[in-house]
DNA sequence: CTCAGTGCAAACGATTTGCAGGGCC
DNA sequence: GGCCCTGCAAATCGTTTGCACTGAG
């Protein structure tokens, strides 16, 4: 639907972000992912890390998360697939199962929607929160 | 889990907090509650919205979405189950099918997390906003 | 009377934006 | 040389909080 822009330039500082959280499985957020790229870009503005996100995520290159909790969170990996979030450290990991392809017939069969996507997310207690729990 | 608390006193405040948003079926943000309820207690402050708001689903009286977007929205009914938003109008509706309990299941056997609970989110376009799209 | 709850305003944290300069094409 | 993109700082938006006062129990 998003025409590609073909003005669109590969800056280092665009490069660097997309390396780093293609490295990465920990779903950052804008922050995280400020600190990491500024290991290798010391200059590099978080205004600047929170315009790329938004593009790269508008243009595909990388997943904006719509998980709850208050940050958004960035994800290397556009693969389709689900997440999990710890509600003790609030850590976020994907959930690789099958997606249920059945639940978006049934939803549009009650409500008068164009069904685009649907996304499940799970919240539990990770391991390492669970002895403390 | 969180014992009540016996101390909780029921202010006007309160209780038309729960009547408004037990009224409709909306999701509001915590904006939107505060409008609906300051036609009825015009020196109602914002602030004592938000602490109503966040009180009354610890203790399981509302619900609160952690649907994405921008604001938190809120849900006077507390039965389980799934929603969908309007990408274009961001409008979010319930959606009333059978909750996937395997769903749960499946995800307990491929990660190792104590799953407490999952939520599905669907995304689509209203029938209002169909004409435009 | 007491203390949980309130109104108000200031504080806060995440994100966005305006602007002037910088560097790819 | 044009214009996309950047760094920086200020602005904005949603939400939270400190404080002195109020009113429910």
């Amino acid at each position: 639907m998003n025409e590609l822009d073909n003005n669109m330039r590969l800056t280092s500082q665009r490069q660097v972000i997309i390396e780093e959280l293609k490295k990465v499985k920990s779903h950052p957020t804008a922050n995280e992912v400020y600190d990491m790229v500024r290991k290798r870009l010391p200059r590099i503005g978080l205004g600047t890390v929170y315009r790329n996100l938004d593009l790269l995520s508008e243009k595909g290159i990388i997943n904006k998360l719509e998980v709850g909790g208050e940050q958004k969170r960035f994800d290397g990996d556009t693969s389709e697939h689900y997440h999990i979030r710890c509600v003790k450290c609030n850590r976020v990991e994907d959930i690789f199962i099958e997606r249920y392809k059945e639940l978006e017939k049934d939803a549009a069969s009650c409500c008068d929607y164009t069904i685009l996507n649907h996304h499940v997310q799970f919240s539990g207690i990770c391991s390492k929160c669970l002895p403390d729990a």
